[in-house]
DNA sequence: CTGTTTTACGCAACCGATTGCCTTTTATTT
DNA sequence: AAATAAAAGGCAATCGGTTGCGTAAAACAG
């Protein structure tokens, strides 16, 4: 009888280097920075680690009474999960990363703020990097985010990107990608967008709808499809109302920036044929050139109408107030996180690619609000 | 010979669960999705695992011509290191954490960038969580980054947070906590801020010498020192030039938001006797302000000068461009980061805090500038 | 009262890197 | 040449949770 008590005792005790050892872990027990494992809930119940883990996690295969005769142990003694140890044996941690250009950037910002919060409501972590629109860093933050074994990532190319080679290590292991915004035309994986196209066709609709002839795009980056898209808007639109496209009105931006704007909006101001509407690809582009037609004496929306893109907090701010067309960046990034966590539930087809569209709208604003 | 020869070659291969594993593995190994770790280095060159351990970080006491073909042999396989394994081991991870309040703010998203661009130079990841100024979620966010075995944490506390219990679980287990911005007061840690209270002084003192004389505050919350010492700056400045502070001119805001800052305005505009500038403790408010004030019809700077606090992107698309105060959000990151890398040097003794104070200057724009 | 299924749980390998201690070999000292 | 020190590397435990397989006992069927 005692032998078998003894047994039992150190039945579940880890393997130690030292004969000592038992006598020294009770004496550890005391100490308050002591972490409580599965197998302190194991000792204290008689139950073998593998029990507790399969009871913590509901398991089907572990009686109702003992399943919760453990959780309670479990909240009692204050266990805490290591979640290293789990995602070292599934060689899948619970952290979803994220891959972008610039943090500081309202859009971007956003969107991170919904992949957060979603992922975090499922018991996620996030795990950020920036590229600062560089390829390089993109290519060496995609290695550190696959080093770190994330379950997935959310990504918004650089203005650089031209080749998406480094996401394939994470589609040849089946952790999904999901690309926001600025996304590839050619990879198999999740999408996340607006339908640029037809937000551009709307916002050219608009100018020319309040009576602009003579409308200029700032375009940007045209290697990215959502400015291509936005361009290839705007042309359409223009043709639509049999407005002949001017190339001169089209002026290709690198990063739509508002020095950018600024000097292509002086350039402009100083064609001897000025445009009466300028659409922007962004907000800030935008911004600059309502600035700048300001303080050349040029009125808005009299002379020259403006919308920009993004909605960006600057658009309300500046006057008059910026028209733009929405872009609902926490929507996106919580359907991003939406995407990876049911990505588990699925297979992906090889070469097949889901994309989702969300809406956006034309905000009407005083610098485009030309008619009554 | 032969039994040698085969004894070596089994030697470092890992305990398996079946006979037939060895064929298998090499089966496996022509998968292109197998991950190459220490133990296939080491079958590679006939060394233990140790050895490739140690000479891939170094180590002293592995020769110096062994270290080099193994740090060959591991490029050429393509190694890459399972940090999750080492995190388990050494009980830590290469992470470092964030804790604010909301990601999509100006000055907080250029706090995170400049985290993770040093964080990232150093190798390090960047976990972020957002608490949305709920104290609750606070609590949670912080324990799921304890629970991550985070390296460090750099966390700017919410608006309803009063205690800071919950940092305590970081220093007990000597990670190294660093408070930015919205700091407790009471706790042992490192601290990164700015003087608010010279700042405050400084920007009041400002517009007393542009010739305010009724001078107007927009505090907020005042249990966060951040905000207490600005307005303890405002007061402070206000004796030093025998202006007897007026309490109706001192309005506390609970967020400092859009919504909070217009009503204060309308109000402040209607008294028989309003103020001639506002000194507010954010940008966010103090665009308010003069929007409102310019609906209002009062002339800014002439009738009311502005000040605000933090130099968002806001302050100067405003109309007329906001006067702030500077806030160096991304070197405020940078330092923290710092202090986390550097902690692991150095034992922080119980009970002291080091705390960075960075410099910041008042910025001149037009909503104050009233001389000249 | 046997034979079969189900329930409930234990065993031990496993994930991959790290490290204290030990052994062997080589270099240095007296 | 004997003794000591230093260099180079291996052994095996360890971090903590997970899981395929095995098994004893209980429930059920016949």
């Amino acid at each position: 009888m005692y032998f078998a008590l003894a047994l039992n005792d150190l039945k579940f005790s880890r393997t130690q280097h030292f004969e000592g050892q038992v006598e020294r872990s009770k004496i550890m027990s005391k100490k308050k920075n002591k972490v409580v494992t599965i197998y302190d809930i194991a000792n204290e119940l008689n139950y073998s680690p593998s029990t507790i883990s399969r009871a913590l996690k509901n398991h089907k295969s572990i009686g109702k009474d003992t399943t919760k005769q453990i959780q309670e142990t479990a909240k009692k003694l204050g266990y805490r999960p290591n979640s290293l140890a789990a995602s070292l044996r599934n060689n899948r941690s619970n952290n979803i990363g994220i891959l972008i250009a610039r943090i500081n950037r309202p859009f971007i910002s956003s969107l991170i703020s919904g992949v957060e919060n979603s992922a975090r409501a499922a018991g996620y972590n996030v795990l950020i990097s920036q590229s600062d629109d560089n390829y390089k860093n993109e290519v060496a933050n995609a290695k550190a985010l696959y080093d770190s074994r994330v379950c997935g990532i959310v990504a918004s190319l650089s203005m650089e990107t031209k080749n998406v080679d480094h996401f394939k290590q994470f589609i040849e292991q089946d952790i999904p990608v999901v690309f926001v915004d600025r996304v590839p035309s050619d990879l198999n994986s999740y999408r996340v967008i607006i339908d640029n196209y037809s937000a551009a066709y709307k916002a050219t609709e608009h100018l020319i709808q309040q009576g602009c002839k003579r409308i200029a795009h700032f375009a940007g980056a045209q290697h990215l499809n959502v400015y291509k898209l936005r361009k290839n808007g705007y042309i359409d639109a223009l043709k639509a109302y049999d407005i002949t496209p001017d190339k001169d009105l089209l002026i290709c931006m690198s990063t739509l920036s508002f020095e950018e704007g600024k000097e292509a909006t002086s350039k402009l101001l100083n064609m001897k044929n000025p445009p009466d509407g300028i659409f922007s690809s962004n907000d800030t582009a935008a911004v600059s050139a309502i600035m700048e037609a300001k303080q050349k004496g040029v009125k808005i929306p009299e002379e020259l109408a403006v919308i920009g893109f993004n909605d960006d907090p600057l658009a309300s701010i500046v006057e008059p107030a910026l028209s733009t067309v929405s872009h609902p960046a926490m929507k996106m990034g919580e359907l991003s996180t939406k995407r990876i966590l049911e990505h588990a539930d699925k297979k992906m087809e090889k070469g097949v690619s889901e994309i989702t569209i969300l809406d956006t709208e034309v905000i009407v604003r005083a610098s485009s609000k030309r008619l009554k």
